[in-house]
DNA sequence: CGATTGATTGAAGGTCCTCAACAGAGGTGG
DNA sequence: CCACCTCTGTTGAGGACCTTCAATCAATCG
């Protein structure tokens, strides 16, 4: 396995930090947690819809997505995921998980008991407040997300998305904005955009004969990070302190 | 003030047991949360985006909407709540507003300080426990609304709003599920599920037409709930205990 | 009772979708 | 190591859904 075991915990215990304040005690204690580390290869569903849940899912590495789908199989992205995050930590609380999450490279996860995350949350009030309020900016993302597709074009819908990948992979210490690895699919900025993947195309396109990014392979550029900001109307306030 | 001291703070009791076991002790120390009640006449912003808050907002009659806004004026909706809703309990921990609280009804709300409900939040772990699921909810919610305005044309979407309604209207005592009042204007659901007003109402004409609905002045009638359902695809699954 | 807000309907147009074909990259197995 | 296959990206043509603009009607309110 690739990442030892202090290393899986301590993409967690960097993230509440930006949240939270810690003490040794606190810290001690995460990295105390019982997990078991899992190499996941992309298009691994690590939850289904419907399904029980004891478990919780720490992404240690590679990029995720939460998704649900509609009863005629019109499939929707309702968030993505980058290393740090918790990809289902409402089911400390709901034990059925209303949507799916999905590793959308190759990942490694950790598995952590519910009960575990719970008991520490309650006896060590600092950790609770920073998990609360980590589920709290994920509601406030999703407040953003509905903003996106309901009232932005497919032009300021996709800046929009990057802009805010971007921020939270910077947050994330995942490199500097200006170029980084776009790790999902035209067909999947689709799905969680709410158009299509031939859009998606046409509309990632114009952005680049407009010269406000550039494509190589894989790789994104953002060559003029104020005029994307501009096309999507991006306000990183949404982000709170996650995306600072 | 039509509603007496105990009448506001009951609607939020009967909320967290739908959420939460609560003992004598607990709903003893949620009547003597110190608040004070307001009567506010539709369209009063209750929560501005972009203020500080130090005061939770709890509706105790009424119906209200929390919105967000594009840079270029384009307004969603993100959520309605009705009585024994907590309109920004997001603010518990998150100081800073990322969208604004609006009345859209006549309705009497209860400010609590923030500050008294984090307390009882971490002293007794039913109510914190409660909250934070009620919370969770939300975020669950929030998801489906993505999925909502990402994935269904208008005749869905609009058919899923209203399968919402009834279903949390009837967990929230608000009467049968056939026949309601519908507190909000064409705009308004417009607003929510990211179409105009004009297609709203050619939408909701077609659901009329077809004997799905019915509508007198601003009454709501559910002809056919088994069709509404199916044309929207609902599952109340992600309304978790809520909807129950 | 005039004024304002919300509902209703028509006509024209635009954004985005569907269907379709093809190119390129990457992975697999013989 | 190359042939093959699959997945992703790209581009074109036509059409559908929803919007925009506009006018009219109904209901509510000061």
């Amino acid at each position: 396995m690739p990442a030892n075991d202090n290393e899986a915990l301590a993409g967690l215990i960097r993230k509440l930090e930006r949240l939270t304040d810690l003490n040794a005690d606190d810290r001690r204690r995460l990295l105390a947690l019982p997990h078991r580390l899992e190499k996941v290869s992309a298009g691994t569903l690590m939850v289904r819809e419907g399904r029980d849940t004891s478990e919780c899912c720490l992404l240690v590495e590679g990029f995720a997505c939460r998704h649900k789908t509609t009863s005629d199989g019109g499939r929707q992205i309702v968030s993505f995921h980058m290393r740090g995050d918790i990809l289902d930590i409402q089911h400390l609380l709901l034990p059925l998980a209303d949507h799916n999450v999905e590793a959308i490279t190759e990942a490694i996860v950790a598995w952590i008991p519910a009960a575990e995350i719970r008991r520490l949350a309650w006896e060590r009030p600092n950790i609770g407040e920073g998990l609360w309020r980590d589920t709290l900016i994920d509601a406030s993302i999703f407040r953003e997300w509905i903003l996106n597709v309901g009232r932005r074009d497919a032009r300021s819908r996709i800046a929009h998305m990057l802009c805010e990948f971007v921020t939270r992979g910077v947050a994330a210490d995942l490199g500097p904005g200006d170029g980084f690895e776009l790790p999902m699919t035209q067909e999947q900025i689709g799905d969680a955009t709410g158009l299509t993947s031939v859009h998606v195309n046409r509309t990632l396109k114009a952005l680049r004969d407009d010269g406000v990014i550039a494509q190589e392979r894989k790789r994104m550029i953002v060559r003029d990070w104020a005029r994307l900001r501009a096309i999507a109307g991006f306000d990183s306030a949404y982000l709170h302190a996650a995306g600072a």
